[in-house]
DNA sequence: CGAATAGTGTCTTTGAGACACTATTTG
DNA sequence: CAAATAGTGTCTCAAAGACACTATTCG
């Protein structure tokens, strides 16, 4: 490797100065749950299940007592990374995730990068957008962070009618159509889901994205899905089927996702 | 609104210097082709087709005659993106392609950030990550430009027996996971092929990634791409099927994708 | 006619989807 | 037994997949 010149002599001779660098560097995120709605609608559909969003409400001051940017509107929560915590994009969101929620290990995916001039008044600001899975318990324990003055959850059809701030409005309608699409096209609806579940759970779950008949329908359903190579039986310490009665007075066999990989062709 | 502040003074009160912001913004693409083997591998199969990667080899010395970073090493195409500019990553990444190749109108797709601390030895550098998918012809007319020395196309086979720069392993595996699976999942099959395509030429496309059943058995694929929702048959002005005898002796149909969107159930 | 590519026909097995039926438990 | 959820059985039609057959053109 003598041709080549020193690793310490090639680093100092980069000069960031000589370009422009970002103002900011944030992380948002769009937190997702499931909620169930217990009022029986139709007697023989009990209980019907619903997507929701999770928006913080800008504070109008700061914690300084000055003017805060966007204050009043609808917003992800989210924030600013600082270069001294060293913390990648993904890494800060899922603690500020945890600091809001007050849970850890919540289902973190990235799906965006918002960096087009002029987004945020601010300066040249990079916004990287993830989306959040969180099982509906776990949002009762949320608190208010820093200049988040109220926590709130928004049906998908409510979302857009509010006042939101910066570009939020294009980041958030992005968030659905990933979370709608990867619901069905990918394993993620998992995260929505005890680690063992029934058929009727998943397909309640499914059944909040999408009116394909071969989720509606319940022999298809139920015949196909115990097939799927992803998905699999739980038997007990005996090895006999384990089953649940949470949802039902009749046991109902559980189901849990294992690590098979899923592709599926759109050619087929 | 009278509750809430100026837009004006809630900006004065934003103050970039509190955080350490990135020391470089950067914009890499993944340039893919696939090549046709002209040779006969087999009285049965004439053609061959191959995915290939696209990679620069660093100069040891840049411009200005300075040892050059990660010099002598294989390297994904991209450059620092300039807050003079006001351009956005994907914009950036769209330009250096164009200079790189001579082309423009390229498909060009965002597939992730690369914002480890530490992936690059002169700061805080943010990577975004694209790939690119280029008809073999176009790729005749490139260049070397800025840096790079030399420009050569790998297969999926061997690039990673290089000796590749800063973390570009890691993205070029993750690009290359994300074109096999987008060219199946999705339709971007599309910009590896003409307008208007033949049956025969879609299939040799997607047999560069996939061996499944539905797409090698001639008599399967035949039967069902022409009924796909996304895919239409082309009419010449006078109302008759459209034929090209590009391909062989016999004239065959022509086909082209729509507008229709596609969305693939793993449940089904 | 042979070579080369482009298809089509046919047959068997599997799966989709509709819908009515059975099973398990509690009160 | 009624209510509530969890499944299964059956029937029809459509699609998957194997593989052999036909079609078009050139030289």
């Amino acid at each position: 490797m003598a041709d080549y010149p020193s690793e310490q002599e090639a680093v100092n001779n980069y000069d960031s100065s000589q370009y422009i660098t970002p103002d900011g560097y944030t992380s948002d995120i769009a937190v997702f749950t499931i909620t169930a709605e217990e009022y029986i609608k139709n007697p023989k559909v009990s209980t019907s299940k619903e997507l929701k969003i999770m928006l913080i409400k800008r504070a109008a001051v700061d914690a300084a007592g000055r003017p805060n940017i966007e204050g009043g509107k609808w917003a992800l929560p989210g924030g600013f990374i600082d270069g001294r915590t060293k913390e990648t994009a993904l890494e800060a969101a899922a603690r500020e995730l945890e600091e809001e929620t007050g849970i850890s290990g919540i289902f973190l995916k990235h799906f965006g990068v918002y960096d087009e001039f002029g987004r945020d008044k601010r300066g040249w600001i990079i916004a990287n957008a993830h989306y959040a899975i969180v099982p509906e318990q776990a949002l009762s324990k949320r608190k208010a962070a820093d200049d988040a003055v109220e926590v709130q959850l928004f049906s998908i059809d409510e979302v857009f009618s509010l006042n939101l701030a910066f570009d939020h409005r294009k980041i958030i309608k992005d968030a659905i159509s990933f979370i709608e699409r990867d619901l069905i096209e990918t394993k993620v609806a998992k995260n929505f889901l005890p680690e063992e579940f029934t058929l009727s759970e998943l397909q309640s779950v499914l059944l909040t994205v999408s009116n394909n008949p071969r989720i509606t329908t319940k022999s298809v359903f139920f015949a196909k899905v115990p097939k799927l190579a992803f998905i699999e039986k739980v038997y007990d310490e005996d090895g006999n089927p384990k089953k649940t009665e949470r949802n039902s007075y009749r046991p109902s066999q559980l189901y849990r996702f294992n690590d098979v990989e899923v592709i599926k062709s759109i050619y087929e």
